[in-house]
DNA sequence: GGGGTATTTAGAAAATTTTCTAAATACCTT
DNA sequence: AAGGTATTTAGAAAATTTTCTAAATACCCC
């Protein structure tokens, strides 16, 4: 169950502002940086922690990492939050 | 944005698991605590921190409180995470 | 009102998370 | 290989969160 460390990734503002950032498109952490007042450091950090929580994924291009979204783990996420809602089927109608 | 603070709330295994105790019905502060190898002091901060991200309510009776669900603001969430995930339209079929 | 149970609040300790600086890797380009 | 840019890692400081103990509220019942 990644499932616990996928809510701990989703808990933190910049984290998610990150992913809705790569919502348009994939993004090197240096761009991703750039849109933050934090040091790239601290930038490496969240994006090892949507790493591990398996939200985003990276793939290499010249110099740069690229980061993209992983949205399948979401999917996990939606389902969990749906039985709490509805007793089990998602999409319910009342 | 109280959205961040459900987020947060959502974060954490034991208020989780408080949540699912929930699904099947109100419960009292006591009656939650006894699942837990925590302090009623303990539980009473995670009541506390659900209640104020609107996860949950109380209703008083008698010499007890008893605590809900309150869904409507998982709604929020999914939509926040549809969003991330398909551009915009939610339950999206590719 | 008085004693009893249920729960919360206050304040401190313990644990975890976020951030920074400085140094280390990694890879590109010439 | 050397110098340069991009990113990560290590380790410590700062901030936040979780937990506990002890005390305070709140409400019930006799």
């Amino acid at each position: 169950m990644a499932f616990a460390e996928t809510f701990k990734a989703l808990s933190d503002p910049v984290r998610r502002e990150i992913l809705e950032l790569l919502k348009k498109g994939p993004l090197s952490a240096g761009d991703i940086g750039s849109h933050f007042d934090m040091t790239g450091a601290t930038i490496s950090y969240h994006l090892k922690i949507l790493k591990q929580a398996d939200l985003i994924y990276e793939s290499r291009e010249k110099n740069f990492i690229y980061y993209q979204l992983n949205t399948t783990v979401l999917e996990e996420i939606m389902l969990w939050i749906s039985t709490l809602k509805g007793g089990d089927l998602n999409d319910e109608r009342e």
